[in-house]
DNA sequence: CTGTTAGCGCGTTCAA
DNA sequence: TTGAACGCGCTAACAG
């Protein structure tokens, strides 16, 4: 059973391997006799006919697989960005091929190498950083390369990204709404350009309004709750006084800070409000809900997915996008000193 | 640069292609001279040659690739069983190709077969349900396949598991032993059999204490947080009246419950204490923490990895596991009646 | 140590 | 409408 190859469903059919290969292409089979056909059909259904999709890449040069590169599979915003992928891939019957770089250059590096290798349509990378640019510009020489979420600045790949700056002046324009005058930033790595474009739209929208900016020394080495923790203890240790509402640069960190907190012995948001940001749908229960940036994941995976398809078509240079951010207001965030938000 | 060939190399270095493959072979390459080695290799580095994997699969009979089918990508339980398998695969440079069914019969079979065509060295699944049993020993007659977290009972397919029966007698023990006498189930579904024995083991264990299981008529289509909400609403509607503990199949489902009791104006554990399982850890801070019974998510999956490595060796047959639960109590679980539980 | 030959499974010529 | 021949890129087996 293993192993069947077009040969053998020729011999069963009795024709040349070529009039079975036309049979069995859904684009060539009225090239093939009706009859031949089913009979040839019947014999590749009988036998457990499976094309060799190896070899068929081989001689096509396509593989009917396109490579997604994320950072960390456990952040559970990169799975609508997924789905948004696959659903966009499905029309052209293509599958994702997906890996996982931890955020570390060196396995990024080996995983385009293993796609490369693989022969892919396209790769989709949501984990580019700015060390990795070139890397990734070298590699879209040989296939085409879409970069999506994690923005590469000044990169002449295609991009489909979502505006972090205003989503991060969103963020700013609410705290100074409630009415804080003393705010701090829990940052992620500045590397990824869109925690440097947040820290920088969240800083600019505070200067404008005349908030005091609290700095916390350094940033978080991974977007992730360990290091939203360790940047929340720093600054409840930091003797620049306390904040009254902190940013992480993502929900995931959020989760850390809150839980910092109240190792401190703090409440959120009565002692400190907390903004998140990708609005992540599974963290929309914790303790308190957590007001947050709304990032439209899925839609951003469809269009990179969209954008692999167009640039493996060839059909002329591919248009970057880029989509709005909006606010999703729950109750971790209140005025300054007040309790907790009515209604919740 | 793209389509640079061994051929390429070779005749930059002046060599027959098969020297050139001897030398770019880290398992060969002491047989070629060391002068002649390195020019190759310099060839191939000036080239930017890269193997074409599509070709040496067909060459070779392996592709480097497992397959790696879920159910749910949106489930952080998954993800400590990818990196799990991950890991293990990375011993003998094996990459995983993902892919996900969304608990899809159709999908899946689509899935399998286009693994089937890319010729993986071998299948882990972690997506099984009763009705794709026939499929997927089909499949196993094609390439080695190996069952992980979700069960096959019955099945001669090695699986790497998880002890749920005992997993659900530790949670009903738990109720019991806090004095809860009238519980309740809120079931995944059963033909998932991890589901199944949860369902069994968790009514053995009351049955035995003489605890009274109120009934909730129907199961989550999908173990999903939508799902374990509606059951919630649906037992909390019935006129059995309530139970004081219930046990959600798994912990999305049981985020699903609570925000189902909040929206009955319920709280928990003061009303109704909630008891998940799977011991997500992005779920921890929950309002309240959730006690959950713990799935060793990443051994199961380094366990599957090891065992489609083995059954990819062909050294004889490979022999199933199975890891113990452990319960992880937090704030969701208090005796009947009672307030919080101190110190949360 | 290196070159030659052959073929993995398939699809695309070109002829009949 | 079908068959024959060739080659995609690579490597195993066999010579030399």
């Amino acid at each position: 059973m293993p192993g069947v190859t077009l040969h053998d469903v020729a011999a069963a059919a009795g024709v040349h391997p070529s009039t079975a290969s036309r049979a069995l292409d859904p684009a060539k089979e009225d090239l093939v006799s009706e009859a031949t056909r089913r009979r040839i059909v019947a014999a590749a259904a009988r036998l457990g006919y499976r094309p060799h999709l190896g070899a068929r890449g081989l001689k096509r040069g396509r593989t009917a697989t396109v490579g997604v590169v994320a950072a960390d599979l456990g952040n559970p915003f990169v799975t609508p960005l997924l789905h948004g992928i696959a659903a966009a891939l499905e029309a052209v019957r293509s599958l994702p091929f997906i890996a996982e770089t931890q955020d570390d250059h060196a396995r990024f590096e080996r995983i385009l190498d293993h796609m490369l290798s693989r022969r892919v349509d396209a790769i989709i990378t949501t984990a580019a950083r700015t060390a990795d640019r070139e890397m990734l510009e070298d590699a879209a020489r040989h296939t085409p390369v879409v970069i999506a979420a994690r923005a590469l600045p000044g990169s002449p790949l295609p991009q489909a990204l979502h505006d972090d700056l205003s989503g991060a002046e969103l963020a700013a324009a609410h705290l100074v709404e409630l009415g804080h005058v003393r705010v701090a930033q829990l940052r992620g790595p500045l590397d990824v350009a869109n925690f440097a474009q947040r820290a920088e739209g969240f800083s600019a929208r505070c200067t404008r309004a005349g908030v005091v900016e609290v700095p916390v020394a350094g940033t978080a080495d991974r977007p992730v709750g360990a290091e939203g923790r360790r940047l929340m203890h720093r600054l409840l240790a930091s003797d620049d006084g306390l904040p009254t509402a902190v940013f992480p640069h993502n929900d995931l960190m959020a989760l850390g800070a809150l839980a910092a907190l109240e190792e401190a012995g703090l409440r959120c948001p009565e002692d400190v409000s907390v903004i998140g940001y990708n609005d992540t749908e599974i963290l929309a229960r914790t303790a308190p809900p957590l007001t947050s940036v709304s990032y439209p994941s899925r839609e951003v995976g469809e269009a990179a997915g969209r954008m692999a398809i167009a640039s493996t078509d060839g059909s002329g240079p591919v248009e970057s996008v880029s989509l709005p951010p909006t606010l999703v207001v729950r109750a971790s965030t209140t005025p300054p000193g007040s309790g907790p938000r009515p209604g919740w």
